[in-house]
DNA sequence: CCCCATGATTACCA
DNA sequence: TGGTAATCATGGGG
């Protein structure tokens, strides 16, 4: 809009350079003066230049400019006090720390802490692919939002400046005509990044929801409940019956079952919340299961010859704090064999009850059997004691030969 | 489509 | 805080 200066007096001097006659009515004719404006937009550039400056240049000016910054000190009275953006306020911080907490304000941080994700969220299903793909799909999709806001942030701050410096600049300019105070312009500036300012919230609040979004989307999918593989479940059955007489992990068991079976220390601990109420509730079902892992056990420490097994049994802790009475996997297999033995000879199982029962263990783990088993005896006897855990010896024998079974264990 | 197995969640408890 | 018990909700086999 600025043009270079211009030459001086390049064009006739605007009207009143004499005081009007006393004749004619005060203020100079109003017709004259529109169409005098009407004439502006006929002008061209530089006789309108020309005329400003030749306005600027009379010698009325000075009074005349006085005269409008009076006026305008009354009239601005009555303006100031529009304030704008007021509850606004509480809704951006609560946005802005949204966006911080789910690292969209963030630049964009590369190589995500493996420790935390892994130990954060619980994932579903064994396969840690199936994890690590979800994962990377969330992110990417998030860095994807966090772009697209960052680039659209900076448009909006772009456009902002841009508009704050011309405002700015057409006003410093019209200041030289009219009464324009620092203080004003302070003001038209701050109306303008208010305006923009409402825009970025509107950016933000989009992108929350984006973000949300995504977010639910993504927990949905890891609710999706994910069968372990089998692996997982390999090693976590191996712990909980070789484990049969105290089948609670301590802190450190379950951080190698989880690293072992490829699954969070949170899903192992589910897994033995519901393996143990479920095994408690229905031990006939899991016969045939426990069987075969104590078979499995007691065959495998055999060919080891008694030493605590590497791999097929997480290394409990002897010194364990929350397992004080830690049994080698042989014993605990030998013991579950020599139930189902001892139970199929004597229901009552008297000795052996008293046996276990030297084991204190952190909770009474009494499996009982649920009525209908239909095993009134074995009911009895489950409310006494852990010895009541071995599956009912009605229950038909399980896969294999049950002899051999006890056999191979007792050698 | 039904039913069962099973991982996850929730409320409650000691 | 970790465990139990109940329950939800989905996966998957028939």
């Amino acid at each position: 809009m600025e043009s270079p200066p211009r030459p001086q007096r390049p064009a006739p001097p605007p009207p009143a350079p004499r005081r009007p006659p006393p004749g004619p009515p005060p203020g100079p004719d109003t017709g004259e003066v529109l169409q005098q404006i009407m004439a502006i937009t006929d002008q061209s550039l530089e006789e309108a230049q020309a005329r400003k400056h030749a306005l600027n240049c009379h010698r009325m000016k000075p009074a005349l400019f006085s005269v409008l910054c009076e006026i305008k000190e009354k009239t601005v009275l009555g303006i100031h006090g529009i304030q704008e953006e007021g509850p606004s306020n509480a809704q951006l911080m609560r946005l802005d720390n949204m966006l911080l907490a789910e690292g969209v304000s963030r630049p964009e941080r590369r190589g995500r802490g493996g420790s935390a994700a892994a130990a954060n969220t619980a994932t579903p299903g064994g396969c840690p692919n199936d994890n690590s793909l979800e994962h990377s799909d969330y992110r990417a999709k998030l860095s994807q939002i966090r772009q697209i806001y960052h680039s659209e942030l900076e448009k909006y701050e772009q456009a902002c400046r841009e508009f704050t410096t011309h405002v700015t600049n057409l006003l410093q300019e019209q200041s030289r005509m009219r009464p324009v105070s620092p203080k004003e312009i302070e003001r038209m500036v701050g109306v303008i990044h208010g305006k923009f300012n409402a825009i970025q919230m509107q950016l933000k609040q989009s992108t929350c929801e984006a973000v949300m979004t995504l977010r639910s989307r993504f927990l949905d999918a890891r609710r999706k409940r994910r069968n372990f593989s089998k692996q997982a479940t390999e090693v976590l059955n191996e712990y909980f019956y070789s484990h049969l007489s105290n089948p609670y992990p301590s802190e450190e068991a379950k951080e190698e079952l989880a690293r072992k079976g490829g699954i969070t220390v949170s899903q192992v601990s589910n897994w033995f919340g519901n393996k143990r109420i479920r095994y408690k509730k229905n031990m006939g079902k899991f016969q045939e299961e426990a069987t075969i892992y104590t078979t499995k056990m007691a065959v495998d420490t055999t060919k080891v010859g008694g030493l605590r097994s590497q791999a097929s049994c997480p290394s409990t802790p002897s010194s364990g704090s929350s397992d004080p009475f830690p049994l080698t996997s042989a014993g605990d297999a030998l013991i579950t064999l020599q139930t189902l033995a001892s139970l199929r000879r004597t229901p009552a199982g008297g000795s052996l009850r008293s046996q276990v029962s030297l084991k204190p263990r952190a909770r009474s783990w009494r499996p009982r059997i649920e009525s209908h088993v239909g095993l009134p005896s074995l009911s009895l006897q489950a409310k006494s004691g852990w010895q009541g855990a071995a599956p009912p010896a009605s229950t038909a024998s399980p896969a294999g030969d049950p002899g051999s079974v006890h056999s191979d264990a007792s050698n």
